[in-house]
DNA sequence: TGTACATCAGTGAACGCGCGTTCACTGATGTAC
DNA sequence: TGTACATCAGTGAACGCGCGTTCACTGATGTAC
């Protein structure tokens, strides 16, 4: 049934992949067709026979970021919950690390973009709106199924504001601090102290 | 000491503040020296007589965002303070409010900007990590003397979070209900109870 | 298995357009006598 | 007060460039007999 990708479907997955840390390193606006074409290891003349336009890479580059970031935060939060973590722990540590803070590119698309997003065409504008609620579901699991109902989403705001205005500081201790700082009042006020 | 301004200061003033405005609109890529002209109601020739360049020009408008962005809050602020509310609470409910939600050409524009601001020149990203600071700054002031020492950076982190989920979210039901979320859980963590 | 042909993914030149920037010029403002 | 000239703010045409998009073509892959 799920038979082999074509030779196509392959430099397509391919093109959306690359798109896909373009639009985190470079923003919605700083990416060209021709760039991510040449990056691909392709020409740019071929674009038009994979997407009917360049927003329409855009949605599926931003949806795929969605679920590649995703997919690298899963990962190391069952890293952190083997040696002993909570999973809102594990998450808020992932999150708001140092690794994050410099890797843009393969991080959370909603930290790279939320102020753009609300600029963008309505077909980009309603991807984004559902990567933002994918952000605030993955909290809600992370959370323990008592916490109250509207918990997640603000934990999620906590943590890109925090990533954000870190990276508007810089990657230096100022940035760094800030994180730091934010981590620990969301670890006091929603998990149990580290041991020590 | 203070004489009036010139003409050619009048007309460099008002061309700032459009572009101020332009900015948080449209973003840092969305603006062109043209339209900005234009909309100031002069022809794009004259912009090198007013700025060095496209990148000094977004440097004093992101300076004067911040400002003028500053003015108006103090403003609002003072109102919901005579009305009895403590200074933390106001600067939260102003912030966060629904007007704030649909504003953005003339509110905050760490929160209109941030997740540009890393991509931008060399000058313009300082200007914006003062802006940043200018932000901290401002809620540190609205906080107790004795508060945590990086308590101001973490709440400004969840207001500008949650601002600009709530605008990616839409001005709709979903994004209003974040904001009335983040404010119940700053006021609940940082202030007394509203009086019922 | 081998040849002939159709299909299809990708190439590269070309398009119209809007951008940031430059510059010769105009017309209004201000100063000198 | 009135005229002559210098200064200066703003105009509008032009530039080179890179963008998104189109399209005729090429060369490889796959199918028919």
């Amino acid at each position: 049934m799920d038979r082999e990708p074509s030779r196509k479907q392959v430099t397509h997955d391919r093109i959306v992949e690359t798109a896909a840390r373009a639009i985190r390193r470079g923003g919605f606006a700083g990416v060209g067709v021709a760039d991510i074409m040449k990056e691909a290891g392709l020409t740019h003349g071929g674009f038009y026979a994979h997407f009917a336009s360049r927003d329409a890479l855009l949605c599926e580059a931003l949806e795929r970021a969605g679920t590649d970031s995703a997919a690298r935060v899963v990962t190391a939060v069952a890293a952190r919950q083997a040696r002993g973590a909570s999973a809102l722990r594990a998450l808020v540590e992932q999150y708001l690390s140092e690794s994050h803070l410099v890797s843009t590119e393969n991080g959370c698309p909603v930290a790279a973009l939320a102020s753009e997003m609300p600029r963008q065409s309505r077909e980009v504008g309603q991807v984004a709106a559902g990567r933002v609620r994918g952000l605030i579901a993955a909290v809600q699991r992370a959370l323990p199924a008592d916490a109250a109902g509207d918990s997640a989403a603000v934990i999620a705001s906590q943590m890109v504001g925090a990533l954000q205005l870190a990276r508007a500081l810089g990657p230096n201790a100022e940035g760094k601090a800030l994180l730091a700082a934010t981590r620990r009042a969301l670890l006091a006020q929603h998990d149990a102290p580290p041991d020590r």
